[in-house]
DNA sequence: GACATGCTACATGTATACAAAAGGGAGGGT
DNA sequence: ACCCTCCCTTTTGTATACATGTAGCATGTC
């Protein structure tokens, strides 16, 4: 909740906003009004507004014609459709990066591709998933294209407020283990082709999971809208 | 330039903006004054504010620290990332296009190419150049992933300022229909691989002939602030 | 003459007050 | 009893006035 650390308001208001969507505090589906928020954050509607204006166009917020906007709900379909583009985006991702990282870079990713399997081994369950989540991050930034890091992020962030459900599914952690494994090697080895496919396949089957994961939810929610 | 049909203010100077950057009235790098853009349509610096963060967000503007914003120029390097990306994608599309799109729809893409043939053919070149974009377009919407499209289109919008130059270009257009016709022969019939590979590499000539014109500008501002 | 310091002017960001459109409810009419 | 209409309320969008910080310039001092 601090901030203002040479940000305008605007600014802080959104990056609190999001901090709050991504870690749940604000879950999908949370309506958000313009002055309840700016009371809160003791400034005017103006710098709400901007600040709305610019989660409405991240894809995080949706605005309801006439009443207020609302945290982005992401139902079955648009998660599938959403991880059909993400997985081949970050396919591109770990062919770019395959050919172009630096020595150094492909040494930090091999790095730190064993811390992960050293938070694995040590059971640090939250440790492990922030280094799992660097990893991704580390590819896509290994493509040195900004367009494409852009491009990428810009979907990625839709997915955050969902991707915690990940954690918890049982032999989830063996197998993106060692798909990372696969991965990290293909992209040291500058064997992109490879690369490309086995991060495709990778984030294909995290969809999956999630899709399982809110297929649930609108099960629930049909059953209890219809009881 | 007049409009307003139940469009806030903020949105019909975004929109009018964004039509002067697409028709190169306000070329990369010209520079736009809050001020002076209220003036100019008769309304608050506030409208006038929200339209420019929308263009900021979407890239067609930047903002300079202390000189106001300029329409964004896009240099050699950026435009070869831009292509390097669009083309995976615009293949991605065309994969997915190959897969999905409606008997009626693989008919319509056959249509509007034989259009572009008569068009090509009669030397109509304003509408064989409308007719080609509009066929990359059908592509992209043949995908019926609205997460895509939009990921997709938002990348394309960036190089919307800088197509024109595309024309004009001999030999390119021989070229683009002969492209076209395969990519559309693959879709049609289903063969997504193929559909990826032809459309991918399509773009990526495109993209050569662009960076081509980008490069020759570079020499000659090169050139121009050495003399 | 050069550097530092303060002033000026502008760009940027913010608050507040105002206007207009849209929905809902209440009251009246059929 | 039902519907229609009008008004009121709430939300949204806009204008305007104000605050703030920075850059460039000028002035003064060393």
């Amino acid at each position: 909740m601090a901030k203002t650390a040479g940000l305008t308001h605007a600014e802080s208001v959104r990056l609190s906003l999001e901090n709050d969507i991504f870690t749940g505090r604000l879950p999908p589906g949370a309506s958000l009004d313009e002055e309840a928020l700016a009371r809160r954050f003791s400034v005017s509607r103006t710098p709400v507004r901007e600040a709305m204006l610019q989660l409405i166009q991240s894809g995080l917020v949706e605005k309801k014609p006439r009443q207020g906007a609302i945290v982005t709900q992401i139902d079955l379909s648009d998660m599938i459709r959403l991880f059909e583009v993400m997985s081949e985006l970050e396919g591109i991702c770990a062919k770019f990066a395959a050919r172009r990282m630096t020595p150094q870079e492909r040494q930090a990713l091999r790095k730190l591709h064993e811390q992960s399997v050293e938070a694995y081994e040590a059971g640090n369950h939250d440790k492990y998933y922030t280094l799992s989540r660097r990893f991704h991050l580390m590819v896509i930034e290994g493509t040195h294209n900004h367009e494409l890091i852009e491009t990428t992020n810009r979907l990625g962030i839709k997915l955050v407020p969902y991707r915690r459900f990940q954690l918890g599914y049982p032999g989830r952690s063996e197998n993106n283990l060692r798909d990372h494994e696969a991965i990290m090697e293909a992209i040291v080895a500058g064997k992109f082709e490879d690369a490309a496919e086995l991060f495709r396949k990778h984030t294909n089957v995290q969809g999956d999971v999630l899709a399982e994961y809110i297929a649930m939810g609108d099960r629930e929610a049909k059953a209890a809208s219809a009881g």
